[in-house]
DNA sequence: ATACATACC
DNA sequence: TACTGGTATGTAT
DNA sequence: ATACATACC
DNA sequence: TACTGGTATGTAT
């Protein structure tokens, strides 16, 4: 059992891919994104050297200001559980411990262990193609409840360091401590002479030992100071490693000159692709192409442009914690299927669903969202706004279905709407006005009228479907 | 014939307007925004010391960047002409120069003479209340050609001191002396010094003196660093008079600080009354409010609160010459009615109008607007976009029909739709592809098409109505 | 308001 | 045979 | 994309 | 009897 190279790799992984719908539809988009930049490289060769001047100005103008704000004065760092789910699984699972192993389905991974990763299988991949890569690979379907226990217990160890730590998943967050290296600066004296550390390394060192020692886990960090920097830094010295980058400008801009771009939480395949076209790969280069990005970008874009040519980033962790949660949405996948009565019985179990999550977590939503996408990956969302917010099944079943049947009934009736993906989704959340009694109700009353009854369609479209869902499908063929 | 003091005046136009369906629309919108207020002033209470700090601080370094970019370089002046329109008629006919005189139709005054405005009787005025304000009024219909051909001779003036000189409309304009200053500087070093005036000032009088001699009308002046100032200057000495503000900040500074905030361009009742309920009435109390400003208002207003407190305005004229016209548009108002024909067809002869304008400007539009005032004056607009730019009556109208008969049939049948006026409007506007010979032909098919037929209404309903409106009308009623 | 794109875990 | 599920945010219209 | 509000002349 | 007409821009959804 050995690793394979890069090419060796790839090749596998084409093979797999290749000729299949979702490699045609990755295509179609790469080929729209080329297009898009052609078209920026078009509008880059227009400008005149006084245009581009001015830009420029305008952003040094806007990277002045930014500078002016600089806040060294905070030690932040990231913590990162070491391939999570896999290290929680080998735990508990010794005999995984040498062989090569992912948490996940047969439809994609959510992590690997180094011994898999040789294979070149990798977290977001799919568990088919990882068994073509390594077809030793030992596949565990993942056990959320068991990674959010253990969770739990890493953050009780970043209590200690700082009781407002955010946490950004069960196996990633920030914590600002400043404050504690104030206060426990005497502590640490020694130990950080004896290893030749600073304060801060000590410090960090010591919580990742507490969380393995708590957990019998792994941790990486980094440290820096701003949580751009830090979580960029968490990633250096992976697995059961940390990196610290001092906090001082002159040591920031060397780091972030030749950072690339890429590592910067934020910048993903696309605009990775968009800025290279630009020659621009290093975070270093940003700054001296500031009036081409002016002139191409969103303000938006270029104030986060600026922000990371700078090394500048958040430090005030409550900006993460404070917000309350935006949407909340359930999705399935499944086998392509055009058949109407399954897709509808489909919608109304996951508004059911997605009724369950919004109870346990008290919310009430205005907007219900579908989502679809077709067997050739294509998504779509329709939504519809409610007069009043609510998390009632019935209610959101209802326009969910609505909106579905709309769908249907665009398609000609040769080629009907055929899906792989159904999905319902409410936002424009509150909280919920907890007069628990009339909820109540209304799901034992939901739950009294579904009845099942069979569909009518052909035995080849059979399928069970509930007496409300039938006759609202009953309705769309008429 | 003598003046009334202001509480006569007002207790004329209250009798004439009270109890109108204007003015009880007028209340209406009067008390959402007193709601608004109260909103607002509800939100302020709950503002922290901290957070409104926190603002203020922002803010300042906003006014900080703003301040940094201040251009004290170009010595910007408003031309404004004397109640043009009515300054005009009193010269082509001598003998209304000694009588109280308006510019204007029975609905609306354009403009009054300085007699008439001691009566109270002012731009903006209806004509039926500006009677009962003066009955001896001599109501002057307006001239536009006429006026237009004088502008073209203010025009050649302005052209002398300024060839980029920025027209506002047809009595208004702005002109960037300063390259003029340079460059003539010493032709008036002896005029200036007996009048003990500074070139600037100088100069400007010699213009108005110009625009005098050719046109026999008496224009004012402000002169200052920027346009908003020069504006609220040319206000100060009115009529034929000029008003100088020193290019330098402690002067603008302490002209700004004691302004009221409505003599700024830009700030209407609206605002003027949001202001004043957060206790700013000067401009020099904006500064001191930046906090709450911040936690209260957009970004783009803040920008302009910041810009005004600190006596900024725009230096470069070409930002006023330079943009394309972005939408084109006719409209008018009539004795309310609900006649399905008599609406249906003045959007057709709306469309007809609208393509006249806009073919004399060689222009086409994609998006038309349908603009509708109910008898009760609320004020809606239904738009929808074209998949081709054009200006094609027959297009255009066709659009604005649908439009309307959507509004129609929104209304229960026993209400129906009662408008007091119609317009349309082409935005997403273009240049026209000039192939005269193509919308040639279109035009006379369309005449060709517009035979007169009777409607099929009721007599006391009855109208004239085309073809194809009659057509759509009929459809309607199916 | 809607739809869709990008990104992260 | 065959490429997730959940959430936030930006962008365009 | 739409609708509407504010403002100016 | 009875409160314009044309355009731009900001704001909300």
């Amino acid at each position: 059992m050995q690793g394979f190279d890069a090419a060796k790799i790839n090749e596998i992984i084409r093979k797999a891919s290749e000729g299949s719908r979702f490699y045609q539809h990755k295509q179609q988009a790469q080929q729209k994104l080329d297009a898009k930049i052609k078209e920026m490289l078009h509008t880059a060769q227009q400008m005149s050297p006084q245009l581009l001047e001015k830009a420029t100005k305008k952003m040094e103008a806007v990277a002045l200001e930014c500078e002016a704000g600089r806040d060294l004065s905070r030690t932040i760092v990231h913590v990162d559980m070491d391939m999570f789910y896999a290290a929680v699984e080998m735990r508990d699972q010794p005999n995984l411990k040498d062989v090569p192993m992912a948490v996940g389905g047969n439809s994609m991974l959510s992590t690997s262990n180094y011994i898999a990763r040789k294979f070149g299988v990798r977290a977001g991949m799919p568990g088919f193609i990882a068994r073509q890569l390594c077809p030793a690979l030992v596949l565990v379907p993942p056990n959320f409840s068991k990674y959010k226990a253990v969770s739990r217990v890493v953050e009780q160890v970043f209590a200690i360091y700082d009781p407002n730590y955010a946490m950004m998943s069960l196996d990633e967050a920030y914590l600002d401590i400043t404050d504690y290296m104030e206060a426990n600066a005497d502590a640490y004296q020694a130990k950080s002479e004896v290893d030749n550390e600073t304060l801060a390394e000590a410090i960090v060192r010591e919580m990742r030992l507490k969380i393995q020692e708590a957990t019998q886990l792994t941790a990486s960090a980094g440290i820096a100071a701003n949580t751009r920097l830090a979580k960029v830094c968490s990633d250096l010295n992976k697995p059961n490693g940390q990196y610290y980058l001092p906090s001082d400008t002159r040591a920031i801009m060397d780091f972030i000159n030749k950072l690339p771009i890429r590592k910067i939480s934020g910048i993903g395949n696309v605009t990775e692709q968009q800025l290279k076209a630009l020659g621009i790969t290093l975070c270093g280069q940003i700054r001296p192409n500031y009036g081409l990005l002016r002139l191409l970008f969103s303000d938006c874009s270029l104030d986060y442009f600026v922000r990371i040519s700078l090394g500048l980033g958040e430090t005030d962790l409550s900006n993460y914690t404070s917000g309350e949660q935006k949407s909340i949405s359930t999705e399935t996948t499944f086998t392509g299927t055009s058949c109407k009565q399954k897709l509808m019985q489909m919608v109304s179990d996951l508004s059911i669903e997605l009724h369950g999550d919004m109870k346990k977590k008290g919310l009430v939503g205005k907007l219900v969202t579908l989502k679809t996408k077709t067997v050739n990956f294509v998504l779509k969302t329709r939504s519809m706004a409610l007069g009043e917010p609510t998390s009632d099944p019935e209610v959101m079943g209802k326009v969910a279905r609505k909106l579905l049947i709309a769908e249907m009934e665009k398609c000609p009736v040769d080629e009907p709407l055929s899906l792989r993906l159904l999905g319902v989704r409410m936002s424009n959340l509150s909280e919920e006005a907890s007069s628990g009694r009339a909820k109540q109700t209304t799901i034992s009353k939901m739950f009294e009228k579904q009845t099942v009854s069979a569909g009518r369609e052909s035995s080849s479209n059979y399928c069970l479907v509930t007496e409300s869902v039938a006759r609202e499908v009953q309705a769309f063929h008429d």
